[in-house]
DNA sequence: CGCCTAGAAGCGACACACTCGCATTAAGGT
DNA sequence: ACCTTAATGCGAGTGTGTCGCTTCTAGGCG
C-alpha cells in the first residue's frame, strides 16, 4: 500500500486547470453562457474535450467551479469605525453583487453543478468569513456583537432567499433594514441568541 | 385581433402533459434521476421526443416542472388553537419535508431548470399561502400577528438557505427557535415591522 | 542520477441526445 | 359544419458526450 494517491497540484494538471478556467471566462464573455459547450472550451484552452469531461464531468460542474471562484470576495469589508456602519456597508455591497444579473447567474451556476453541496458550502463560508472579520473588529472596539449565525440567518439568508425564490426588486434599504433587525436583537430580549 | 392566443388546457395537450409527468415520476423511481433521458420519458409517455423538447425545452425544465408540482402543499396547516402552536407545527413540517433527501432534490430541480424564476416564485408563493392561512386564523382569534414578509424572512429564508448552502443537519428545534424569534418580534421593539 | 509506477492527458471511434423543417391532427371559435 | 391555429408526429442531420487504448509526465526509490 503506497501512502496516498496524491493529487499533484503542481505541473501539468495545474496548467490545464488554469487554462480551462480562463477559457471559460473568455468564452462566456464572447458567446454567452447558453452557447457555451465543452468542446468549445477545450479547444480554446488547448486541451482535448475528454480531459475536461474527465476532470469536471459536465459543463455545469465546470461552470459551477468557475462561479465559486468568481464569488470569492476579493477584499476585506471596509472598516468604517462602528459595527453598525461596517455591517450596513457590507450588506449593501453583498446585496448589490449578489442581486445583480451576473451575480444571480454565478449563484445559479454554483448551485447547479454541485452534486454534494461542496461549492454551495464554500459560498456560505465566504460570507461567514467576511462577517467574522467585521465582528472581530467590533469585539476589539469593545462593542457588543451578535453571533455570526444570527447574522447569517437574519441578513444573508433573507437576501439569498429573495434572490433565488422571488422575482421582486432588492434595494439597499432592504439590506439596511435586515441589519437593523439583526443588531437590535443583540444583548436584549430573550430567544434571540441561537445555539 | 382575436382576444388571446389561448393555451388550450383541455383535450390532447392536457393528456400529453399528464402522461409525461406520470412517466417522469415513474422513471425517476425506477432508474433514478441521473439515468433519466428525454427520449426515455417520451417513450414511456407514448409521445415523440420532439414533443417533450418543444413543450419543456430541456430535461431540467421538465424535472423542474414536476418538482414544483410535488412541492405544492397538499393540506392546509393544522389548527392547534393558537398562532404559536400553528406556526411551530407548520415550520417543523416544512423543515422536515424540505430538508429530507427527496425534498432537497425537488428544491434543487425546481431551481435548476427555471430560466425566468417562475417556478421558484411559485414555491415561495406556496409557503406564503400556508403562512397566510395560519395568520388569518390568528387574526380571527384576535391574536396579534406578524407580517407574512417577516415570517418569510425569519423562518422560511433561514431554513431554505441552510438547505441549499450548508451541509449541516437541521432539526425541529431549529424550526421552533426561528418561530420564537419571529413571533417575539411582533408588537414590540422598533425596527421589526418591515415595509 | 536514472529507473519505475501510477495518475493524467491525448486520440479516435461510436452512441445517442437534441434540433429543425414539414406534414398531420385536433381544439375552439364563428 | 367549417375554418383558423396551434400542438403533435415523423425523420434526417448535427454535435455533444462516452469509452477504451496509448502516450506522457510527475514523484518515489534504489
Amino acid at each position: 500500500m503506497s501512502p496516498k494517491p496524491m493529487v499533484r497540484p503542481g505541473g501539468r494538471s495545474a496548467r490545464v486547470q488554469k487554462s480551462v478556467h480562463a477559457a471559460v471566462r473568455e468564452l462566456v464573455g464572447e458567446v454567452g453562457r447558453d452557447a457555451l459547450t465543452v468542446p468549445m472550451v477545450a479547444t480554446r484552452a488547448g486541451v482535448t474535450p475528454s480531459t475536461v469531461y474527465r476532470r469536471w464531468g459536465d459543463l455545469q460542474e465546470l461552470l459551477s467551479d468557475v462561479a465559486v471562484e468568481r464569488l470569492r470576495p476579493e477584499t476585506e469589508p471596509a472598516d468604517l469605525g462602528s459595527l453598525r456602519a461596517d455591517l450596513d456597508a457590507w450588506a449593501e455591497q453583498f446585496l448589490d453583487e449578489m442581486a445583480s444579473p451576473p451575480g444571480r447567474a454565478y449563484i445559479r451556476d454554483a448551485l447547479l453543478g454541485d452534486p454534494d453541496g461542496t461549492h454551495a458550502g464554500q459560498c456560505s463560508a465566504y460570507a461567514a468569513e467576511q462577517i467574522d472579520i467585521v465582528l472581530a473588529r467590533a469585539v476589539r472596539r469593545g462593542e457588543p456583537v451578535p453571533e455570526t449565525e444570527l447574522l447569517i440567518d437574519r441578513v444573508v439568508a433573507p437576501i439569498m432567499y429573495r434572490i433565488l425564490f422571488r422575482p421582486g426588486r432588492l434595494d439597499a434599504a432592504y439590506a439596511r433594514e435586515l441589519v437593523t433587525n439583526a443588531v437590535s436583537a443583540v444583548g436584549g430580549e430573550p430567544g434571540t441568541g441561537r445555539r
